[in-house]
DNA sequence: AAACTTAAAGTGGTCAGACCACTTTTTAAG
DNA sequence: CTTAAAAAGTGGTCTGACCACTTTAAGTTT
């Protein structure tokens, strides 16, 4: 609701100083393995404290568009991927990285249905078992007049985990996790909360059948009854 | 409580000092929204100089896994996308393992082929024409005796980059960034390189043809082609 | 008692100078 | 000329101070 990172007026020293060496590196006045001058030069030619300075190449190098070495100095390094990627979107635009709900749903909608085939092909009885018992909590907290929400999140979280795939795991569970306030939201209107739970069942019925086609299809409908639909349609 | 800031060959202060913070937060000891004590105190606790705080602190900011805010403090931040992806390298790189290769190109076969569908609708122009550089830099560096495997890298970036979704843009460079090496090592069996670059150029010419079904089966056929698995198929 | 105003404390942002650790260059010795 | 030692250059860190902004507490007014 409220915007946070238009902060024009609010600029730090030490940021300024980085978009001033990202037009320099973009108008290629400085190139690929040029020599920064010095960090005490820099701080006095720039007239601010070479702590900022500092600060300032600590972004940079972050950013993949500079290499400092011990002893030897400072270097640009415009041919990594971390710097291909910086220079693309500082040029973009000088708006943060926020990015909107509907693009992680994207994702989701890209991950998910796959995820749960995965699942259906790879569960194990106690996989399924404990989907079984998250689905309990779930209508218990829907009895209660709650939204379900945590055992919503648990859901997806240990559909992942009968995948049996670590890294797959990881990937869930963080887009999960920025997920959650949104959804709760979502399930606070009517009879939507009722919806996730309906079609939760359906999918761990699938994945319990080892029906993975089935699980699929389950997973993408379900994920089209919850997300926040007529929000914005470009 | 004290525990050591061991300082391992060459590595800089601050960036232990960063290390730690990522582990604090990983085992969940700092939570969203936790007020970090302020710069002086960290200092002392850690018993190194406030510059060397604030150094880190930037790092952090720029990980996006915190949030400085002038006159009231420093903010754990782990809802946003970029500390999602921060973390996930993090957990991936050091405890990396062939079973967690293995994982990482399962996600992909998720993935990508999804991303390369999307791309194929919503490219532009312009993203074709980035695409289309970046093999030609990869056929000059195939030419050149080299594995090509920065071009490779920057090509499944760029193709994220299509899709203009930023969370997706963000979970597959984390992904891409951990599969850089064993990737290298796939592209130098003789021949692998040149197949690569081939199906790279089917990719690109179903995605300008604007063939979304073609450019998900061309990214499936072209994973298979590359991944280890497939090592004793040719 | 409540609302407003003002002062103080807390905290990030910046600056200055100093010293250390490492690397490169220069100088001196063989 | 080769080699070793000294010097210079540079990033890394520490200390202490002051500024700018925010929050809180104290004091005043209503």
């Amino acid at each position: 609701m409220q915007a946070e990172l238009h902060n024009l007026d609010g600029q730090r020293l030490h940021e300024s100083i980085v978009l001033r060496f990202h037009a320099l590196i973009q108008q290629g006045i400085l190139k690929h393995g040029a020599k920064l001058p010095a960090e005490r030069v820099l701080a006095e030619q720039l007239k601010v404290g070479r702590g900022s300075v500092r600060e300032a190449i600590r972004t940079l190098e972050l950013q993949g568009l500079v290499v400092s070495k011990h002893g030897s100095g400072t270097f640009i390094n415009t041919q990594s991927l971390d710097a291909m990627t910086t220079l693309m979107t500082s040029a973009l635009g000088p708006g943060g990285s926020e990015t909107q709900l509907r693009d992680i749903f994207e994702v989701r909608h890209l991950l998910e249905p796959q995820l749960a085939a995965l699942a259906a092909q790879r569960a194990t009885p106690a996989d399924v078992e404990r989907l079984s018992s998250i689905l309990v909590e779930q209508r218990r907290q829907i009895m209660e007049g709650e939204t379900g929400v945590d055992a919503d999140t648990k859901f997806h979280y240990a559909l992942a985990t009968a995948t049996h795939n670590a890294a797959l795991i990881k990937v869930v569970s963080a887009v999960e996790d920025v997920l959650r306030q949104s959804r709760d939201q979502s399930l606070q209107q009517p009879g939507r909360a009722e919806r996730s739970l309906a079609s939760h069942r359906q999918i761990l019925e699938m994945v319990s059948n080892r029906d993975h086609h089935g699980a699929r299809e389950a997973m993408e409908h379900h994920l089209t009854a919850v997300e926040p639909s007529s929000v914005f349609v470009e």
